[in-house]
DNA sequence: TCTGGGGTCCTAGGACCC
DNA sequence: TCTGGGGTCCTAGGACCC
């Protein structure tokens, strides 16, 4: 029952600690050695980030700002600054690109690297490690923690286990073994309800899976959750390290300090939305076949979303605006509603892109070279900017 | 204590077609 | 006149991850 069979993979998870926190306290030196809450200030933040000094009063990701403070009231609160994560981001994968093309990030602060082969170039895996985490270090100024194991999912797990600034390996040829005593709360996928189903059928740890009937588990949580599962609680995960990868949807959404309803109020809001939407397409070279809206009402927490498909292709705010206030004739929109968002999916390469004459009437095709005008000016003359009315 | 914003993946039900 | 069966696509919701 070893890991993967054929051949020793060496896949290596390389996660930043406390990534947002870190950077805040490497750019600002007051900072340092105090606990700090990356997160939003206003009445419905919760916490991005806490470093490593506020997290033993119990802070973490998610928790909102309101009960973070309660727990650590000398926290010093910090509002996000994406765009400096994003670059500091660019620069850890291009470090991370300099062992091996096979880097698949997973998010701005984490990656997976396949190193099967480079054995000869580096070392043995805990050297590969070592080398990335100096590279990282001298680069950036910044930790990150290292797992080492023989696929994605025992890479990601060691990762965590000796954060921060720390090295795991998973001993190969003894995964299952190792991950036995782990609670089934490590296995990915396995959330807090997948954990409270297990739990109730009596599986508490990831042995307590492995000695489970195949079958059995199946039959008790799903065919889909079953199979993932007994197969990770073995120590199995064919998933490839995938540098190819490409985004699926891309969205924008905003939690409103206080509610709204009503059609009149909440358009601008969504149009805001969709205009970040289709900048970002088209930052991305992409375009949009299909449009989502989403509500969150306040009452219940609840979340509707309504999605359609688009005549024609679309990088457009117009486009997807048109669509998006469509959508929203299918929700109830006389509950209080705390957030709204919209999202594009179905995205594939934007094709050639043709010069729009002065004259044109821009037709849906070439909406987006109007958009991509203003871009333009707006990189050069800054935000403040926002797009005409028509 | 009252729940962000960016995503991915899975599932169930209905429409539609042969 | 008491109702097939499968395959595929689409939609909405939900769990999960950072």
């Amino acid at each position: 029952m070893g890991a993967d069979s054929e051949r020793r993979r060496i896949v290596l998870h390389v996660d930043m600690d406390a990534f947002y926190a870190a950077i805040e306290q490497r750019d600002d030196p007051s900072l340092r050695g105090k606990p700090v809450i990356v997160g939003g200030r206003n009445r419905r933040g919760v916490v991005s980030t806490a470093s490593y000094e506020a997290r033993p009063f119990g802070v973490h990701s998610a928790m909102p700002m309101s009960r973070a403070l309660r727990l650590c009231p000398q926290a010093l609160v910090v509002p996000p600054r994406m765009g400096v994560y994003a670059a500091v981001s660019a620069e850890v994968m291009a470090v991370l690109g300099d062992f091996t093309p096979l880097v698949e990030p997973l998010s701005l602060d984490e990656a997976f690297l396949d190193m099967t082969g480079c054995e000869g170039l580096f070392g043995a895996p805990r050297q590969m490690a070592e080398a990335i985490r100096r590279a990282i270090a001298e680069k950036t100024r910044l930790t990150a923690s290292v797992g080492i194991a023989a696929n994605k999912f025992l890479a990601k797990l060691a990762s965590d286990l000796n954060k921060p600034d720390g090295i795991t390996e998973v001993p190969y040829g003894r995964e299952a073994e190792f991950i036995a005593p782990l609670p089934i709360r490590r296995l990915w996928g396995v959330g807090p309800k997948s954990a409270e189903r297990l739990e109730r059928i009596g599986l508490r740890t990831i042995g307590d899976v492995q000695r489970a009937d195949r079958a059995w588990l199946c039959r008790r949580v799903g065919a889909g959750l079953g199979e993932h599962i007994h197969a990770l609680a073995r120590a199995q995960d064919p998933r490839v390290v995938d540098a190819a990868r490409g985004r699926k949807s891309i969205g924008s959404e905003v939690t409103l300090d206080d509610d709204i309803r009503g059609r009149a109020a909440i358009e601008p809001v969504l149009r805001r939305q969709c205009e970040r939407v289709a900048r970002s397409l088209r930052e991305s070279g992409l375009e949009a076949r299909g449009v989502r809206v989403k509500l969150r009402y306040s009452e219940g927490f609840r979340l509707a979303t309504r999605q359609a498909a688009l005549d024609t292709p679309a990088e457009d705010s117009r486009t997807l605006f048109a669509r998006a206030t469509e959508l929203l004739e299918r929700l109830d929109l006389e509950q209080p509603i705390r957030l709204v968002g919209a999202a594009a999916f179905d995205l594939r390469p934007a094709p050639g892109r043709s010069q729009l004459g002065l004259f044109d009437d821009p037709a849906p095709a070439r909406r987006g070279e109007l958009e991509r005008a203003m871009d333009r000016i707006r990189e050069r003359f800054g935000d403040k900017i926002d797009y005409a009315d028509s």
